[in-house]
Formats: C-alpha cells, sequence, structure tokens
DNA sequence: TAATCCATGAACAGATCATGGATTGGTCTG
DNA sequence: CAGACCAATCCATGATCTGTTCATGGATTA
C-alpha cells in the first residue's frame, strides 16, 4: 500500500482526453493505463487490478454503464464515471450500476483529482482491514510485495499466474467458481476459457505444491471450482 | 436488508430545505435526523451514529469544512456536501476536508438519492464480511465459503449433495416435502425422481452421520418427505 | 398381512478434470 | 535484423469424479 504509487485505468476513446489524463494523473504520480474501449476496458481491469477506473460514458463498442455492470460482477475498486450528458436520468442509472461518482464535461482538473483521492480513500480504508500477507500452507503470499514464497525460497510466477493466485489468496478457503475466477482474472468468462483455467491451476500446483499429484493447497471442486486451503 | 431503515443526519440551517430533504428521505424509507447548525450537527452525529451524513456548507456558526474536519477526527460515515457555490477551489477543499461527495444547488432530488445509495453501498461494503454459519448437530454449514465441516473436519461434497444440504438446513427442523425438494434442488419434480433424492440422502447420511444406519441429522418422514435436525 | 415406502450397494456412462506437449506471439538481446 | 526466450494459448489423451439407474431387502403404514 505505502509503496507503489496508486494505479489508475482511464477508459476513454477520445485521444485528447486521453493524453490529457495521462499526464495529469503522471504529474500526480499515480501510475497509468489507458484503454480505448469497453472490451479492452475489461480485459485491462482484470489484468493490472488498478486501485482506481477513470470511465467514459461515450465508448465506441459499449454503453459505459455495461462496462460498469460487468466490472462490477468481480470487481469493487472506485469507478469514477465521465460524461458529456448531464441528464439527471443517465447520472441516476450510472451511479445505481455501480459508480461512485460521475462528472460532467468539462470538468475542473483540479476537482477530478480530488475526486480521485476521495475514491482513493475509500478503497484504503475498506482494503487496510486485511493484511497484504497470506499463508497458506508453507506458501506465503505478500500482496503489497507481489511476491509469493515457499519455504522461504522465492517462486517465479508469471504475471497470469500471481493474479490467479492473488484471487484464490484473497479468498482463501472460500470455493471459487469457474466463472468468478475467469471474470476476476482474465476479465470476462467464456466456456472455452475453462481450459486456460485448467493449465493455470495445473502450473501453480506444479510450483507450490510438495507433491503436485495430491494438491494440499489448491483444491478441485468439481463441477463447482477451487478452494485454496487456508 | 433485513435489519432496520439506513439513518441520515441533515445538517442545514435553511427550514426550507430541511423539510424538503425530510419528506424526501422518508419517502424513500431512510430514518432522518436534522441539525441546524454545525455545533448541533456534531453533537447529533456521535448521539445518533447515521450512515450517512448530508452536510450544507454554508452553516451559521461555522463553515461547513470545519465541520467536515472535525467529524473525521473521530467519525467514518460518508458525508456528501451541498453547497451554493460551484466554483472548483471550493470542492477541492471539502473533499480533500474528508468529504466523501460533493452537490451544486440546485440538484436533482433523484440524483441526490442515488448518491445516497452510493455512499450507503461503500458503508456496507466495508463493513460486511461476515459469513453466515448453520449449524446442526456437530456439522456446520458455511454457505459463503461453499464448506461443510463435521466436528471441525472439512467433508468433501460434490455439488448436488451440497444444494440438498444447503437447502434442508436453511429450513432446519422444518419437514420438506420430497416435491418441494426436488423442485429446489433439481429443477423440477417428478415421480421418477424421487430416486434421486433417495440415493442422494444416503451419501448425505453416509458423509454426515456418526452412524448412518440411525441417522440423527437426517430424519425421513415417512409418506412426507425429510427434516433436518436443529 | 399386504401394500407401500424406504435404504442399500453396486454398476454404468457421460461429464469433468489433469497432464504433457505443441503452437503462437511478443519481447529482449546480440 | 535474426535468433533465443518466455508466456499465453491451444490441443489430444487418459484418469477421475458424478449423476443416474437398477435390483434387492428392510421398514413402515393401513
Amino acid at each position: 500500500m505505502s509503496g507503489t504509487a496508486p494505479h489508475i485505468l482511464v477508459i476513454d476513446d477520445e485521444q485528447q482526453i486521453l493524453r490529457a489524463l495521462r499526464t495529469i494523473l503522471g504529474q500526480h504520480q499515480y501510475q497509468v493505463t489507458t484503454a480505448r474501449n469497453g472490451e479492452e476496458g475489461l480485459a485491462l481491469a482484470a489484468a493490472v487490478q488498478p486501485d482506481v477506473i477513470i470511465l467514459d460514458l461515450g465508448l465506441p463498442d459499449m454503453s459505459g454503464i455495461e462496462v460498469c455492470q460487468r466490472l462490477r460482477e468481480w470487481a469493487d475498486m472506485p469507478i469514477i464515471i465521465l460524461s458529456a450528458h448531464d441528464t439527471e436520468p443517465e447520472k441516476v442509472a450510472a451511479l445505481d450500476a455501480g459508480a461512485d461518482d460521475y462528472l460532467t464535461k468539462p470538468f475542473g482538473v483540479e476537482e477530478l483529482m480530488a475526486r480521485v483521492r476521495v475514491a482513493l480513500r475509500h478503497r484504503s480504508r475498506s482494503s487496510s482491514s486485511k493484511s497484504s500477507l497470506i499463508t497458506a500452507g508453507n506458501v506465503t503470499i505478500d500482496l503489497a510485495a507481489h511476491l509469493v514464497t515457499k519455504n522461504g525460497q522465492p517462486v517465479k510466477l508469471t504475471a497470469t499466474e500471481y493474479r490467479l493466485l492473488a484471487y484464490l489468496a484473497g479468498n482463501a478457503g472460500r470455493v471459487l467458481t469457474h466463472q468468478a475466477i475467469l471474470n476476476h482474472v482474465w476479465g470476462y468468462a467464456e466456456d472455452s476459457q475453462m481450459e486456460y483455467l485448467r493449465v493455470y491451476i495445473r502450473q501453480l500446483r506444479q510450483k507450490l505444491e510438495d507433491d503436485p499429484r495430491n494438491p494440499q493447497l489448491i483444491l478441485t471442486e468439481s463441477g463447482v471450482g477451487y478452494r485454496l486451503m487456508t
């Protein structure tokens, strides 16, 4: 938490705004990722796990409301909506779809920054309760340091492997459905993607289990999903 | 939700707005308390511990910013600011003073209600992380974790076994008819399906009863259905 | 006692899963 | 720029698990 700069994902199709936001946010010491449409936005949200999402309502491929709803199926990071429209029904719809704030263009840059700070405040308040260090068996996962060790030895994980493990660890002891995992790690869930999940579960077991053939850490719940033992 | 209606504290010195908000919030099933100045507002906030505070910036005795700051010394409930001024520096100051949202008068009533809902969402998200546990005999069912334990030992159940047990547990002590169970667990009820029910009841007994031949947990009500003992 | 209703054990088929490896695509490096 | 490297994505195959079904004997009810 204290270590790295907060990461902000901006989903907007207007190059001009995208560049401006990237500059401003960068000046405020934020790490920035940008997406140009809804599909890309959903995938990146899952991939980078940003601390805050800034979402333009007017996207080319799908409505901002829909992006919001699909994010909320699995994600709980704050979402700040930007919109060219100032109508009340649209605001209400966006906020009820899961958005946390709504700014109408043109907006003041400093106001946006203040609202980003509010969002970050929320996030740290709600996530500070759980420690970022998770232990399961002889494996420890330090979410803040982005580091996984087994018996004290660092384990090399790829980005996807880490995201999967982090999600499992964040809900240790609980069964996570295939759907939920796919949404959270890959950003979308289709039946065909189930194969990926199997492959990555296997790789994690290979790297973390004492006896990969007899998993003690990552258990299969047939027909449902997977569970990381506490 | 189940418990009581959310409690909202409105701090404003204009009688007219106060009355209007009281009416509107009441119509939305919120419990409302009102204060006419900053001092009273601070005292009431401590006294009633509201779920959300709506705060007008233009108070007679002290600035809204100051109220905000003094609230934040000990309180963490969401604060929504109302203001007649639309200047950016004022917005930034209020948000950085600890406010969660800022609306400029005149504002749409539905927008305010939507933002109240957002604030309540935040509050419930950060405080609700309890798992719902059901106990029956020496067996406990954790619905959130999708986990069943007997004497503390985890028990492996298939998806169908779990659905059946969860349904029984959700109506513990009550007799559930064959029809009802089939409908709930299999989605439809035909006489031919009764065999499934028998088989699965048996498997649950096998896994959960101390002496499967003498069921103490899952009792047969001949000709009617089954009952899970409390 | 006769007629239902229920419990038991086991067997089969299809769904679900694990595994090893092949292929693709991007990034880094000499 | 070519080649090496690594991660992500696919594919084929065999193992395991689950739902379903059947036959039989015990328990309960009328």
